[in-house]
DNA sequence: GGTGCGATGTTGACATCGACCACATGGGCT
DNA sequence: AGCCCATGTGGTCGATGTCAACATCGCACC
């Protein structure tokens, strides 16, 4: 038979994440209540406190394990292609689609509640570790020189901020009636392009 | 003298908004409370509803203020620059820039709390106003030869993805240490190069 | 195998918030 | 002058986050 609950739940933790992930998918952020979440877990309204010191770490930790899923997606493209250019355009594939897949989770981690991320170590870790992975491409990437010299850092926050504003204008709907596909495809085009081997057609650093 | 306010305030609305916008600086989109913003102008906690009718009203209002802002920002460097190429290059460097000169502006503007535009049908006007600007330099770009040919929507939409992408990496805080001015021009220098004029080389649309 | 202590969950309480209501005020129009 | 309605006030209600005191259980240690 069912286990009657027992007093002490298990792992209430992870079970609080889960619920909050939830009901941010189903009503946004900003509904996320730690009431409700006790609710849907079944234990009583002060239960949480034990695991979370406030609302804000609830949200840091859902959006933590959406930095770690992030990573987990973005690093499984790694090794998939055979140039490192097709690797840093499946990488930023890779990026927004797991935004579009997991566009609550995408939202909580970018979300103004844990911009401090001073504040949350673990999420700055986690977030590097995506990043890592984008710099490491793009190193490899101009050893073999299929992408253009430069600052690995500085590019590959160009390629960052490409396939972030390109998940994040897609989640927030921007697409207008747009094929996402084809949008897609267009960012990460001219991502490859933009990165892609050539000479400078002229000065270009102001 | 000092006018000994009278009963009734004569601009409360916009004064409202700006003492709104002053709190989301000081303290955050979520640390907003409409009876804070009352306390600071100086009127009891219910006069607020004579002119927004919730919370989520009121960060409509000033995101709407935001995007009319940007927009003005943005158009002001429409007849700056020579070449429709550089004019886009200043386009982006104009979004970026008003991105971090109001951060909280931008926050309001893509929070999810107002990320239902179909319920602030003028915060989609304006959005609109600014993403129409650079669906126009692109397209003068193109028929003038200086700016890659392909469809407009999908390449403003990378180009948009771009700037904010790094608008919002910026302001929340990803720049790491590194010089955001840098950062900015990496970015654009890589939207000039991934737009400019060049032969394709190889196919690229999957 | 007991036992005691710390981790985990419960109950109750309080301040604050958003929203609603009835009422007060007074500016502007006829 | 007199009225009307937009605007501001004061009070209230349910819900929330956070805290503190208490209850219950599991595990280490003897």
């Amino acid at each position: 038979m069912g286990k009657k609950r027992p007093y002490h739940h298990g792992n209430l933790r992870q079970a609080l994440i889960d619920a909050a992930l939830e009901l941010i998918e189903e009503r946004g952020v900003s509904a996320l209540t730690l009431r409700e979440v006790a609710r849907q877990v079944g234990v009583t309204h002060a239960a949480p406190q034990r695991h979370f010191a406030d609302r804000a770490a609830l949200v840091a930790a859902v959006a933590e394990q959406g930095f770690r899923g992030l990573a987990a997606h973005v690093a499984a493209v790694r090794g998939s292609a055979r140039t490192p250019a097709q690797r840093l355009r499946a990488l930023g594939v890779a990026y927004v689609e797991y935004a579009l897949a997991h566009p609550a989770h995408l939202r909580v981690m970018f979300s103004p509640e844990v911009a401090d991320k001073s504040r949350h170590p673990e999420l700055a870790a986690a977030a590097q570790a995506v990043h890592g992975t984008l710099v490491e491409q793009i190193a490899n990437g101009q050893r073999q020189g299929s992408v253009a010299p430069g600052d690995p850092d500085e590019l590959s926050f160009a390629a960052w901020s490409m396939v972030h504003g390109c998940a994040v204008l897609l989640i927030d709907g921007q697409a207008m009636g747009r094929s996402k596909r084809a949008l897609i495809d267009a960012v990460v085009d001219r991502l490859y392009l933009g990165l892609g081997p050539r000479e400078p057609s002229g000065k270009r650093r102001r």
